[in-house]
RNA sequence: GGAGAGAUGGCAGAGUGGUCGAAUGCGGUGGUCUUGAAAACCAUUGACCUUCACGGGUCCGGGGGUUCGAAUCCCUCUCUCUCCGCCA
């Protein structure tokens, strides 16, 4: 959610960097700038009426006192108007603050001025792109083939015991990917994050404090029962662990990591693109948070940018960066950094890693705040990124470093799988 | 699942209708003293809204109610603890 004295000092701003995301803001804002401005206007007639019922209030408690009840029974009267004006004042107050809560919670995040306008995909701009792209010949297998064939991941038994979208890992496939969970840990841990294992169901508290709720609503897998919400992404336990906090700035910056599985819906994502592992209702992921002081932020994103860059050259995988463009951007988000790896058989680039800075959109809403130089309480900047998502890193894997009788298993990871190749 | 107790400031813990944003202790911060530290002593120390400012307002788990007035009374929800049952 946008800050409300952002918006009073840069509406211009804020409206012409909403339009890089396709979105022409300004009514809302100027409604939204209305809307404070009569709800203050309330709040302070709210004030002063209080303010003469308090004072009332005491007199009576001392006229009563004082043995002088026919004083305070008049006094008494005097009351009723003020308590009527105070409930009025109090319900309008109310209706604006709503009114104009949910105006700001339906604007996005102003972008970065690095991210550039655009619509969709198609707009976003490739920052660099690393490592050989494999020519594999025509031979060359999709990873669900590989998985099926080789015995490391069954589909059709997660359609049997659950359904589509949740598959089970066995054998060496149930290996690689402990393998893999246990060295992005142990990067992050090197890189200086500390690792948690948090809840794998949040509250409804939670889920509106990074935002899953009240929009994606139909992405989470609800427990209406118990009012819970399984995690669409470790991020959302991990950030909320902070919310209300007010931290010290000795304790800055924040570096969390961890490794969850992660349940989506993907309500009406079925069709293309979603064969094998390309597209689960559960996977697993490790992610990366970070709570920075305001001028930390940037540093501290392309520090995370780096860290998600070497964990893949590790990997030997071939990837590139995208910046995205404005209508691609997550709606939290102000710059948001795709890392995509290069699927040998299905030619095209797999997403596997999105890091994002939030600026204040997250840590306003959950206030997430710190202790700056003046000993005020100020907003944290927020951001995370996934460090990294396992099953693309696993289709990738098996389909370029696929051999002619199995696959090979990078160097890095060997430490991890305890073998080297995978054979049939 | 059954029975009972409770939720107050960073923590501990008073407060059962009026001047209580809240005693006291600990902790934190600043200072005096000291070569330095400890101890001692002094001062200070919640968040939010509003106002140019002075000031005003809200908050004692959440929500609602009674009252001129609620931390204090009533209703309700959530959570915590103790005992019993069940259980990895």
């Amino acid at each position: 959610m946008l800050q409300i004295n952002y918006l009073r000092e840069n509406r211009e701003k804020a409206i012409d960097g909403l339009a890089k995301r396709g979105l022409d803001a300004q009514q809302t804002i100027d409604d939204i700038l209305t809307l404070d401005e009569q709800r203050r206007q309330a709040q302070t007639d709210l004030d002063s009426t209080l303010a003469q019922s308090n004072k009332i209030s005491k007199e009576i408690g001392e006229l009563f006192k004082q043995g002088r009840k026919e004083e305070a029974l008049k006094l008494k009267e005097k009351t009723v108007s003020l308590k009527v004006r105070s409930k009025d004042l109090q319900q309008e107050m109310e209706q604006k603050m709503h009114a104009l809560e949910n105006l700001l919670l339906s604007l996005p995040n102003v972008p970065n001025p690095l991210v550039k306008a655009g619509k969709s995909e198609a707009d976003n701009e490739e920052v660099k792109q690393v490592g050989a792209i494999p020519s594999l010949d025509d031979k060359a297998r999709p990873h669900w083939e590989i998985a099926e064939d080789l015995n490391l991941i069954k589909f059709d038994l997660g359609v049997k015991i659950t359904g589509a979208g949740f598959p089970v890992y066995q054998g060496k496939g149930a290996r690689l990917q402990r393998a893999l969970i246990n060295f992005f840990l142990d990067e992050n841990q090197k890189a200086g994050f500390q690792e948690f294992i948090p809840p794998h169901f949040v509250n409804e508290a939670s889920a509106y404090g990074t935002g899953q709720l009240p929009d994606k609503e139909g992405q989470m897998y609800h427990i209406e029962k118990d009012g819970l919400y399984a995690i669409p992404t470790a991020e959302v336990p991990i950030t909320n662990i902070f919310r209300d906090e007010i931290l010290e700035g000795d304790q800055l910056p924040i570096k969390c990591t961890a490794y969850t599985p992660c349940f989506r819906r993907e309500a009406g994502s079925y069709g293309k693109d979603v064969r094998g592992l390309n597209r689960l209702h559960q996977f697993d992921k490790v992610e990366v948070v970070a709570l920075t002081k305001p001028e930390d932020s940037y540093e501290m994103l392309d520090g995370m940018v780096v860290h998600v860059e070497k964990i893949l050259q590790k990997l030997d995988l071939p990837y590139r960066i995208l910046r995205l463009c404005g209508g691609d951007t997550g709606f939290t988000s102000a710059i948001t950094y795709d890392f995509e790896v290069w699927s040998a058989a299905q030619k095209r680039w797999l997403e596997v890693s999105s890091v994002s800075n939030f600026e204040t959109f997250q840590t306003n809403r959950m206030k997430i705040r710190f202790r700056n130089q003046e000993r005020k309480t100020e907003l944290l900047h927020s951001l995370n990124g996934s460090a990294l998502a396992l099953p693309r890193i696993v289709a990738a894997l098996l389909e370029n470093h696929q051999t002619e009788d199995g696959v090979a298993i990078p160097q890095a990871l060997q430490a991890y799988t305890g073998f080297d190749k995978i054979e049939k």
